[in-house]
RNA sequence: CGGGCUAUAGCGCAGUCUGGUAGCGCGUCCGUCUGGGGGACGGAAGGUCGUGAGUUCGAAUCUCGCUAGCCCGACCA
């Protein structure tokens, strides 16, 4: 993209409400725009992200065997009625009328809904396991919405909600969605601890919160340090073996970890001193199991081997994609702006014309803009009449992983410098051995 | 939902106490000089002062109502 054809509405001065980093990073970098308390519009680099953010979602679900489909918006309160949430959810959901005098309400989440799908179309137990997820917009009409993304109104969730026979293959749909949320948060470049955690109004007797340590965390975490050496890395997985995915929730889930609510001072004091750790963290994620609430509740039955209806197991699993941009920049960031993990990079290299209007500029940066896209490396070229310092600055709030400098001084010696935003290092490296840089560091991502 | 605060140009703010027809910085537009970390100089555009009523010869300024937003707390992906 080049900068001069692209709407990249940054700010120089920091809009007086923003508390947070990330508020401020993406206020600033011209990624958001508030329409109302708690509800935003994403900005164009904003809406890159997001997506970006998506597809991973999408990919890793899906890798693991979940299958993607999407509800609506708005859900009849009829079906939230036969749950009896219609009236425990209380104030934080929007209720609506339409014309015709029925009650609809905007979705907080879809355990209802999906449960319907499932019950109007599912008879049989080998239909079994089955689960299914969609990215959708949500609505909770919170009290006090704040940190911009991070505790909006309106958010992107990822919800999946899984259906099996038994307690035992639900369990296994618990670990795998476990196992799953570990490799998405990884390729993120963020690490989020599975910690115990409460289950709220969703109901049921397993769950874990993924937390993302932060120091602008809402939530109080108590850990023990050795969960924070664990990493997925690159292993294998087969999603259908229970016993790989059930080794692996063992893995990351037998240290202690909790928030606030369920933390117990005196199992936490087992942990060896010099390895408890207290400190904030923001929720990226909770996984649930619960049972049979909604099938009996919703009579969402199938025919068992025996021929017995049977009300299906089932659990669900929620990723704030909304909030993970916000998290994100939490965790990735300096004073100068915002630091893109190459997983997640909006752009993933910044090219930088020191003097727009040299010929010999313009032309080296045509040919690495144009090399850069045949690579699949997204570059936004910054082609306006600005000094170097603007352009150096602005490519550091929008937080490119990668910055190509091209300036006639270098290109003199034949030279432009490749910098690393997070390290702020450069190297002097010929146009073409930059290019191969770029494609070889991106390679993996 | 309790407590505190704010609303003046795209953003950040002054002006309000003491009423006289709106200003500064950044950004934007034009021009010149510049050219490796938000440069300099000259010129310009841009505001129903959140909104409704009241007081007054006259209201951004005083009074009352309303709305929106922010912060602290209790609650939540």
């Amino acid at each position: 993209m080049r900068l001069t054809r692209y709407f990249l509405p940054i700010l120089k001065e920091t809009p007086a409400e923003a508390a947070i980093a990330s508020h401020r990073l993406m206020l600033r970098a011209g990624m958001i725009r508030q329409a109302a308390s708690g509800i935003y519009s994403w900005l164009p680099l904003g809406f890159k992200v997001l997506k970006r953010l998506e597809q991973i979602v999408h990919e890793e679900q899906q890798r693991a065997g979940h299958i993607p489909l999407l509800m609506p918006t708005l859900q009849p309160a009829d079906l939230w009625r036969e749950s009896g949430r219609y009236d425990d959810y209380g104030q934080e959901m929007l209720r609506i009328r339409d014309r015709h005098d029925r009650d609809m309400l905007y979705g907080p989440t879809n355990e209802e809904l999906i449960t319907d799908i499932f019950r109007s179309s599912v008879r049989s137990y080998k239909d079994l396991p089955l689960t299914l997820y969609h990215i959708q917009w949500k609505f909770r009409d919170e009290v006090r919405p704040r940190f911009g993304v991070m505790r909006g109104r309106e958010f992107y969730m990822k919800d999946g909600y899984n259906f099996d026979l038994t307690k035992e293959d639900a369990l296994h749909a618990y670990n795998r969605h476990l196992v799953s949320y570990l490799r998405t948060y990884e390729r993120m470049g963020i690490q989020a601890i599975p910690m115990r955690a409460d289950s709220g109004p969703i109901g049921g007797e397993d769950t874990h919160e993924f937390l993302m340590l932060a120091d602008t965390g809402e939530s109080e975490v108590f850990y023990d340090s050795a969960v924070t050496e664990l990493s997925f890395g690159d292993r294998m997985i087969d999603y259908d073996d229970v016993a790989q995915c059930q080794g692996i929730l063992e893995e990351f889930t037998s240290r202690y970890a909790r928030t606030d609510e369920t933390h117990d001072a005196a199992e936490f004091a087992k942990v060896p001193a010099e390895r408890q750790r207290q400190a904030r963290g923001i929720e990226v994620g909770q996984i649930f199991y619960f049972g049979t609430k909604y099938s009996q509740a919703m009579n969402a039955v199938v025919n068992g081997p025996d021929g017995a209806p049977t009300p299906v197991h089932m659990g669900s699993h929620g990723i704030g994609v909304s909030r993970l941009v916000g998290a994100l920049i939490e965790a990735n960031h300096d004073d100068n702006g915002i630091i893109w993990p190459e997983g997640v990079a909006p752009f993933k290299v910044g090219l930088v014309n020191l003097k727009q209007g040299d010929s010999a500029a313009d032309t080296a940066c045509e040919g690495l803009y144009q090399g850069l896209a045949a690579r699949g490396l997204d570059p936004l070229y910054d082609d306006r009449e600005e000094r170097a310092g603007a352009k150096f600055a602005t490519m550091d709030l929008v937080g490119c992983p990668w910055r190509i400098t091209v300036g006639p001084r270098g290109l003199a010696a034949g030279t432009v410098e490749l910098t690393s935003r997070r390290t702020g290092e450069s190297e002097e490296l010929s146009p073409e051995a930059a290019l191969a840089r770029c494609a070889q560091i991106y390679a993996g991502v």
